[in-house]
DNA sequence: CTCCTTTTTCCGGATTTCCGTAATTACCGT
DNA sequence: ACGGTAATTACGGAAATCCGGAAAAAGGAG
């Protein structure tokens, strides 16, 4: 079992009940944090200090408040963790429940645990965290079955794009234009009707509406 | 103090600690369950019993799962207490903090306190039983102002529907067929289009997609 | 019932989106 | 440099939307 976690939650109703079953782990150091910035920081400290914490547990989205935040989200908390330190294990405890972003998390970031948030998260979390600790991966059993289907839509950064301006109320000519002189290519009103054609046979949209709908419910923008 | 108090959250590591944080008041008998349904049968058999709650801490949204379930959701389940038993007190603890759906809880279905789930949650959450219990109301201070603000953008069961189906993919004309179908006025595609035109003005919106992505975000549909 | 107001419907034209096809350009391997 | 393929752009017509105004219907007050 591990001997230092850290926990990572911007609630303190979640923090406090998962800072209490990882102490039932009988883990000896465990620390909390309320802000991705903090979680960074005591992390990065403890490796200067060779004391290394050996599991973080965090969730993914952080409400903003009045502090000033580096990071945002748990997401990028991950990626510049891993960035300067291979050897921690991370598990994240999130709702998020979207096949999308958890297919990222687990195959690019590379993430050791995912637990959703749930009726019985407390308990797969106790499980995800005995399993990480035998260097063993974990994803909530309900979810393991959206991480093997090979969805494979795409969705690239210039779709990313085009679907942040159309829901933010461009036309498409309007988009075009700002295309254009953003230098980012296709930018003709021609290409840019193909494209969200092609989305929209692929997301099986009836129409533009339907497809910014679609796209915000998948977070997908 | 309250003496009977029932808590319930469709997660288990909110139910914990709040359950921790209403034992620290001292009161004598929690209870807590994860489904809604299980709470209005705890709530109705405890009344029956002529030992009825004094207090319901309540989540808004539960997460659906293979228990089929009568009340979907938090606001279902103060509707259906309110109308049986007006003398349980209610608070709600959620992340929900969107100021139509909370103005409407505090307002029209005259809830006692709302906690909004955050960093600082449980303490807000105990400050609100304890105000509670002295039968004022409470709601957490960073919220208040919104429900001030006399914001008066109504949205009524029509634009509900109407909103809807437009997300859904349907067009104009096809809702303008579905109204007439269901006896739905008015059903003309012209006065479809009169008020989508008056929404599109409320919500400061350029065109239909701008407004489904609008109304999406403030949490309408 | 009559007048007046509001709501709903009908209508016409401008604009935008939708959709297929054709022309042009860019890219790649040989 | 050349041919071949894919990506991008251009174009044209049909459909849907956007936007006013006017007609018709419904509702309310006296």
């Amino acid at each position: 079992m591990f001997s230092k976690v850290i926990i990572s939650d911007d609630f303190d109703s979640v923090n406090k009940s998962v800072l209490s079953i990882v102490n039932e782990l009988k883990v000896k150091e465990v620390e909390q944090v309320q802000y991705c910035d903090d979680a960074y920081l005591k992390v990065k400290r403890a490796l200067l200090d060779n004391n290394p914490f050996e599991l973080l547990v965090t969730d993914l989205s952080y409400k903003a408040d009045h502090r000033e935040q580096k990071f945002q989200s748990g997401e990028e908390l991950i990626k510049a963790l891993k960035q300067s330190d291979s050897s921690l294990k991370i598990i994240v405890y999130s709702v998020e429940d979207r096949p999308l972003k958890i297919r990222k998390l687990v195959q690019e970031l590379d993430i050791d645990g995912y637990v959703n948030k749930g009726r019985r998260g407390l308990v797969e979390l106790q499980e995800a965290i005995r399993k990480v600790a035998k260097n063993e991966k974990y994803v909530s059993p309900h979810l393991e079955g959206i991480l093997k289907s090979n969805n494979k839509i795409e969705f690239t950064e210039y779709d990313y794009q085009l679907m942040g301006l159309l829901s933010k109320g461009y036309s498409q000519e309007e988009i075009s234009t700002f295309f254009a002189e953003k230098n980012i290519t296709p930018s003709s009103l021609s290409s840019i009707e193909k494209k969200l054609n092609k989305l929209k046979t692929e997301f099986k949209a009836n129409n533009a509406v339907h497809l910014v709908s679609i796209v915000k419910d998948l977070g997908l923008i």
